[in-house]
DNA sequence: CGGCTATACAACCAAGCAGTTGTGCAAACA
DNA sequence: TGTTTGCACAACTGCTTGGTTGTATAGCCG
């Protein structure tokens, strides 16, 4: 296991939690206290603020020092990354699905082909 | 904990290791069979079979059955469920953030600030 | 000052995960 | 037929995680 893991690993392993999932959508409306952040979810105060170091650490949050209050505010540049990841393999993916049907039709088309590879 | 996860964190939680999201670059490029895809990888064929489960249970990949090798192909729909929550969101924190903006805008141009800066 | 509020830290636990070794089993091959 | 190949299952280990309770700290209120 990674000793460090990698900023897309975090993000990734972040969004993997339903409840973390629900923290941010919760967090898009505007910041929260943890408390605020804890009520909707039948579990103790302690827990999200767990969450919310995961979430810290994958910096898909930051925390902002007010009094006595900690809110939490969305960072959506990390999300940013994870989009770019999916969206580039999923051009991939269609390209080979793409490149597989054109292959399939290529060799439908030449009735037989010999592959001598360079 | 979640007794049965959610689609979407399977498919998160799948792409939250840097191993399975190389199995899966590897795959674009076309089907691999285990020992194939555990070749690079330093880490057992028994390793790499169980990080396929995950990748199968995420349904990001699907497994054929030839003889004796059980090659692996990619399945891109679920990828376009994960890229849909973030898209969604991103979308949503960009709107905030905008909104944000124009509220620190409208309190800059209002003239009143009262900061005691040392 | 004392007490309330908001949060964090520590210890603990059950469960899961990523990896290992060892083994079994089905198909291809000699 | 026996051997190799390709893979999966099982058991075990160490680390991480998601949750708990209990307690400590920092700021506000009276």
């Amino acid at each position: 296991m990674p000793v460090v893991e990698d900023d897309l690993s975090l993000v990734f392993a972040a969004l993997a939690d339903p409840t973390r999932r629900a923290i941010l959508e919760r967090l898009a409306s505007g910041e929260a206290t943890v408390n605020q952040l804890a009520e909707p979810f039948a579990m103790t105060q302690q827990a999200v603020s767990k969450h919310l170091k995961v979430l810290e650490r994958a910096r898909l949050i930051t925390r902002t020092r007010t009094a006595q209050s900690r809110p939490c505010v969305l960072e959506a540049e990390r999300l940013e990354e994870a989009a770019g990841w999916i969206a580039r393999h999923r051009q991939m993916w269609a390209d080979r699905h793409d490149r597989l049907a054109e292959h399939l039709a290529a060799l439908r088309s030449h009735d037989h082909d010999e592959e001598t590879d360079g």
